[in-house]
DNA sequence: CTGAAAGCGCTTACAG
DNA sequence: CTGAAAGCGCTTACAG
């Protein structure tokens, strides 16, 4: 940082106070097109970009909205809704001249901290990931003072929301629709490998593949909880290949989980989809770039990262608290899900 | 952003000058224990954490660390690097009170303006990812005084540093071991399949892989430019394995085309490793828990992060700008390389 | 339509 | 060892 040029240069170039070099830019007070003209052009000629400091000491805003992850930096590695979300987040931020700032904390303790550290000048708000049920967070980013736009799946009690915005889809729907189509397929034996179950969107999920595999008569299908990592994946589905009654399909909570999957079934020399159909959820960029491509979920990432920063400009701008809903997630049908036993089953 | 309590209402009830709290705090002139004692005690009872932006005016110093990352947000996605470079950035900059701005954009203009603002009071320096010969940044956040850090792979012309720091490691010494492994394997129709040659480190890789096959006097490997994405990675191999000498081991750039490829092998029920053996590289978290195991080069991210970011904070202090060389990068030998031909071959 | 001045919450020479 | 005051670079009532 070292902003030499600062908005008294520009005054005195432009011959005019520092007041009105502000105003020519904000607008929040006529100023004479001509004197406008001016103060452009000086603060051009000497590049002048005002301090983001001053500016936020003066009006106790910092353009810069908080991101603090608690996660293992494994999972969050292979997870590929960060880096689409984060982009979506950029895409409306940037516009606006925010910034986003990061941060990666390891347990509850440093992610208090660095909310903390956040609401000590650094950001105007957050946004809450991984939202769950009786989230403390919303208490403590709402003592904070910061303003709050929560990411979620399925519905909230808005109590729980304490002021904070939130913004939601379904994963429900296109889980639903996979059994079905599984079960169109002929699939009878289904089976399932969750995430961690204290996550909202795990349970969610889950429970929508179970609900629905009931609703529609057929054998409860074998759940498994898996942790959302690869080796999670494959230990699971190494378990459900290994069961008497195998099963002709296994959907995964996500294409992590999912692609180890397959690799087990392909490596006990079963083929995809006549031996085993395998869907996952996110689709990642590899679902769609194996072979056979797998079946997956497409969570809507970059449009979440949107809808949540437009919440959050709408709040800083003044505006209450909402609640919307976003319709993102689409399931994506590819080559890894087919009828079932076209071919021999059961090959070990 | 809301700082109901100031440094005057700590002093207020610590009953000294605003001054001496600040003092307590930095140490930068002695303060006596006994009233250090009241400020400390004050500042806990009301909660008071210094502003940020205040201090920033007073100091020039942000306490920020800026990134901009330009890349397509779905390479972005399936590329484990960041998370865990930034986990290892987190490791030492939270430890030391700074924080992380995070800019992803799309093209070299939004990469410019997002310097333009990191420079306007939002970081102190910033970090350069993805170094390219020749290039443009240096001169640029050089320019706007920003202390810069460029991340990089093999050696760089100092000059071109333009008194950044340079941290880098080396990608051709575990992409000749492993070169060596195959051939030792039997192995004599290699193949490889690069990144885009834009970059030094996708050179870097694959100069080292021809270069070890030729020492070794084997036939020149196949060499097809990918891209890092897995339809690339699928793409390639698919055409690899239509030449009329087929390899027998396809070394990938990444992880992602690796496991494509994978998959493609697989889909045409050829055997890993018996059929063909495959390696990738960056050792994502998939890479461990496939079945088999997929071969491949950790490049320690975590520890590129920490190294990147203790230069950093040594610049800030008012260091010399460094190079340091980073020993990272391991090669992980698993399962998905093996002897040439234990089984048949060729089965199409 | 414009200027002079106070104030945002810190840090840091300057005096004592 | 401590205090009073200036200053960092902006914004915004207050006057005119």
């Amino acid at each position: 940082m070292r902003n030499a040029v600062t908005i008294g240069d520009v005054a005195n170039l432009a011959g005019v106070s520092k007041g009105t070099v502000s105003l020519a830019y904000s607008g929040k007070r006529p100023v004479a097109d001509e004197t406008k003209k001016r103060v452009f052009a000086a603060a051009r000629h000497l590049k002048w970009q005002p301090s983001v400091p001053a500016r936020a000491l003066a009006t106790s805003k910092t353009e810069t909205i908080g991101l603090v992850l608690m996660r293992d930096p494994n999972v969050l590695a292979t997870d590929a809704f960060f880096p689409r979300f984060i982009t979506g987040c950029e895409s409306v931020l940037s516009n606006h001249g925010y910034g986003l700032a990061l941060h990666v904390v390891r347990d509850a303790e440093a992610e208090e901290q660095a909310y903390r550290r956040l609401a000590a000048g650094r950001a105007d708000g957050v946004i809450l990931l991984d939202v769950r049920r009786n989230d403390p967070r919303f208490a403590l980013t709402n003592d904070l003072g910061l303003a709050t736009v929560a990411l979620g799946v399925g519905e909230l009690d808005p109590f729980e929301l304490r002021g904070s915005s939130y913004v939601y889809s379904d994963d429900a729907r296109p889980t639903r629709e996979l059994v079905r189509l599984l079960i169109a397929y002929g699939h009878r034996r289904l089976a399932y490998v969750s995430g961690p179950l204290e996550f909202i969107h795990a349970r969610a999920r889950r429970d929508a593949f179970v609900d629905e595999a009931a609703r529609s008569g057929i054998n409860a299908p074998l759940v498994v909880e898996g942790d959302f990592t690869a080796g999670g994946g494959q230990r699971s589905t190494e378990l459900l290949l290994r069961a008497s009654d195998r099963p002709t399909a296994i959907c995964y909570s996500n294409d992590v989980m999912a692609i180890a999957g397959m690799s087990v079934a392909w490596q006990q020399a079963l083929r995809i989809p006549d031996d085993l159909s395998v869907a996952g959820f996110d689709d990642s960029e590899l679902a769609g770039s194996l072979s056979p491509g797998l079946t997956s979920v497409a969570t809507g990432d970059f449009e979440r990262g949107v809808a949540v920063c437009e919440a959050m400009l709408a709040m800083l701008e003044g505006e209450e608290p909402s609640i919307r809903f976003v319709d993102t997630t689409r399931l994506t049908v590819r080559g890894s899900i087919g009828p079932r036993g076209t071919t021999t089953q059961g090959v070990q």
